[in-house]
DNA sequence: ACTAATGTTGTAGG
DNA sequence: GCCTACAACATTAG
């Protein structure tokens, strides 16, 4: 899915769009697409003006006149700037200017929540990995023992690290995958600080990765991929080193790490 | 046929 | 509360 990067990406080029922009029509296809949610009607949203887009986490927040929309993108959903429906497309957003925002969701993991304001479960969520002062962080590693990198995809940990970022920003700090969170000593957590930082901006610089499914909102593919040094690159060669990029499974997710640069 | 895929959530057990 | 594993959700691609 998309990630942080992605889903930045794809804020900047709706925000301009949609601000200022009344909801004139709007249809929500299928039930699961708003699943869990009985406020989550159209005719909650329709007529009102959309004030504001923010990022929070990999999370959409889209603040209307009264109330807010929660857009999470799950693995494969895209919004699509003024693009042809497809047998995907979950949801359709009809602006006053005429333009057409389309939620396009293959895997159907994706939702759109309205509620009146910022839902609990999205506000508990942990700080910004792009904006947490070092401070913070080290004090959230401290007494955790689990593994830093299924630590990195919890999102009430840090909010936006998702799978590919996490390997990368291991990589780029030279920590290994199965390392003791809470026992990292202060220069290599410090490491770990910068290089999230670091990755995430690189990502949006290059418009995100695009692995299989992730456009932006003009349905452009990031180009971030090309330059990943882990991920996706099992046996391949580590640019650093050259030893083969090991695949392992941690946490039930696919982790990708150099075994010699990686401690 | 089998496996893995940018994610989250609920359950169960330690 | 924290941590881990597993299942579920649904679809495609290799």
């Amino acid at each position: 899915m998309p990630e942080l990067p992605e889903v930045e990406t794809i804020i900047q080029a709706l925000a301009p769009r949609l601000t200022g922009r009344v909801i004139a029509h709007a249809e929500l296809l299928g039930a699961r697409v708003s699943r869990g949610s009985t406020e989550t009607r159209a005719d909650r949203f329709t007529g009102m003006r959309v004030l504001a887009l923010e990022r929070w986490g990999k999370n959409i927040v889209v603040q209307l006149e009264a109330g807010v929309l929660v857009v999470h993108l799950g693995m494969t959903g895209k919004l699509l700037l003024d693009a042809p429906r497809t047998p995907y497309t979950r949801a359709v957003f009809h602006l006053d200017d005429g333009g057409v925002l389309l939620f396009d969701d293959i895997r159907q993991f994706g939702r759109i929540e309205w509620s009146t304001a910022l839902p609990a479960r999205i506000q508990a969520l942990g700080p910004d990995p792009t904006r947490v002062t070092f401070e913070e962080f080290w004090q959230q590693l401290q007494g955790r023992s689990a593994r830093i990198k299924p630590l990195l995809l919890n999102q009430n940990f840090l909010r936006g690290i998702g799978n590919i970022y996490a390997d990368e920003a291991l990589f780029r700090a030279g920590i290994h995958p199965k390392a003791v969170a809470g026992r990292l000593s202060p220069a290599r957590a410090a490491r770990l600080h910068e290089a999230i930082a670091e990755i995430l901006q690189l990502a949006i610089a290059h418009r995100g990765s695009s692995i299989s499914d992730y456009v932006d909102a003009d349905g452009a593919r990031g180009s971030f991929q090309e330059l990943h040094h882990v991920y996706g690159r099992q046996a391949k060669p580590c640019v650093r080193c050259g030893a083969p990029i090991r695949r392992i499974v941690l946490g039930q997710r696919g982790t990708h790490y150099c075994g010699h640069c990686q401690r």
